[in-house]
DNA sequence: AATGGCAATTTTGAATGCAAAATGGTTCAT
DNA sequence: ATGAACCATTTTGCATTCAAAATTGCCATT
């Protein structure tokens, strides 16, 4: 299976980051660094396009999604849709044992919390949420949701956590936990999508200027940028919405 | 962009039902009717896949996603809590051009019902649903709208349209008129889901028994477009192979 | 020096070719 | 007769090749 093999792993590369926003996607090097042509590779760069990771520009190569203040916003808006959803699915159809297990994963995570560690906390935030678009045991909602949600995991680096953020969102996920064990789907539904919009509040304050622009030129092993020396660009371009370098696709 | 046309014109066939469910995909003659090569026409077959119209068997080639009950059900789930989503966000951020151009579509399609004008009705109503979606101004949703909307499209050959339900969708969609001139888009919302789950039972009820199991082999040239009457089981195996066709799944 | 045009190179998109796997049919042993 | 095993054919997956488009570099002209 050397097509999904690929898919997996270049998506994994734009989750993380590794290509820049607004970039080039190097079909050459690519396919030196995984050892495959060209065939296979661009078959996963047609999948990724759809998956919205990507733009193919037509004669012009692919370009890696750039990430604007709105196209987070619209991720998040969808995000909180599904959770919401989810949340009063999972209330119908959820086990007693997925329930209790949602229940282990949230307690383990109050403990992070407590013990103030974040790097212990998210993944298992994460891992919560997951657990409960799987209670729905809605194949169609969960791969939408990977999607969607891993679309906006490319933009979890600039998110930092002031204390009573975090407070707030371990009292939400109480109420959560609490929703779901009551079978509340309402209620579940409810907070689940005040959770999303805080979290997308916190994010946008956050902000995303910087990747809004980023003058990244070509490609992968950018040791020195070839194009245009961009270092000294950030300050000029704060206020505009710049659409200096990506927009070239007329 | 040929691609991208391979990919359209395939997605036709499949909404459409000419490549009917669990059938292979004859790469082959595909390209021969396309008059392309196989490269594009693969290409194409793996975005499909990742839109969950086709599903990819490792060395084994395509065969087109089957339609089962839980599937529609997972669907429409899916659908309702996107479209209660819409007329919330709708409800935000619609011009006051956008529901006067929905109100046009409602009367519209009002008269349809008026006349009782089923082929006249359909087209609006797909319209109007449309028309919500694109007024949240959020091309994330729409493009999973789009999607699961689609699939579910797949379906519609088996949907009757008794009188009292045609009568209370019409009364719904009175309601989401209203609800969408006052955005009121808790009332928006709730309406937008009770009419998807109404539109749901009503497939449900219509049965997919038959789309279960389909014997439906090749399928290349199918000038019958998998009208809902096979009525001829009986000869179906003995015109095709039959078993080493379909069931090897493993 | 700046701009415009032209040719060389690179990159993209699709067709073809080739090895591995699966399928189908036949033969042979039980 | 059943079915296990073998070989021929088809199909699949990927690599390679080829033509067209875009990008780049160079030079001439202003």
């Amino acid at each position: 299976m050397l097509h999904e093999d690929v898919v997996a792993h270049l998506r994994d590369k734009l989750i993380d980051g590794v290509l820049p926003p607004g970039s080039r996607v190097p079909e050459k090097e690519l396919c030196a660094e995984l050892g495959v042509s060209r065939t296979p590779l661009r078959e996963a760069l047609k999948v990724l396009a759809s998956e919205g990771y990507i733009v193919l520009l037509p004669n012009r190569g692919a370009r890696v999604a750039k990430m604007t203040a709105r196209n987070m916003e619209e991720l998040f808006e969808v995000c909180g849709g599904m959770e919401a959803l989810a949340g009063e699915l999972a209330c119908h159809y959820a086990t007693d044992a997925e329930i209790a297990e949602i229940k282990a994963l949230h307690d383990r995570m109050a403990e992070f919390y407590e013990a103030r560690n974040l790097a212990g906390y998210y993944p298992l935030n994460r891992a919560i949420h997951e657990a409960i678009v799987r209670a729905t045991h809605n194949s169609v909602l969960m791969n939408l949701y990977e999607n969607v949600s891993a679309r906006i995991r490319r933009a979890r680096f600039v998110v930092p956590m002031p204390p009573d953020h975090w407070r707030l969102a371990m009292a939400e996920h109480e109420a959560i936990l609490n929703a779901l064990q009551r079978r509340d789907a309402i209620m579940l539904s409810s907070i689940l999508k005040t959770h999303l919009r805080n979290k997308s509040e916190q994010v946008e304050r956050a902000g995303f200027a910087e990747s809004d622009e980023t003058p990244v030129p070509a490609a992968t092993a950018r040791k020195t940028p070839a194009g245009k020396t961009p270092a000294k660009k950030p300050p000029a371009k704060k206020n505009q919405p710049a659409k200096s370098e990506m927009e070239r696709i007329p």
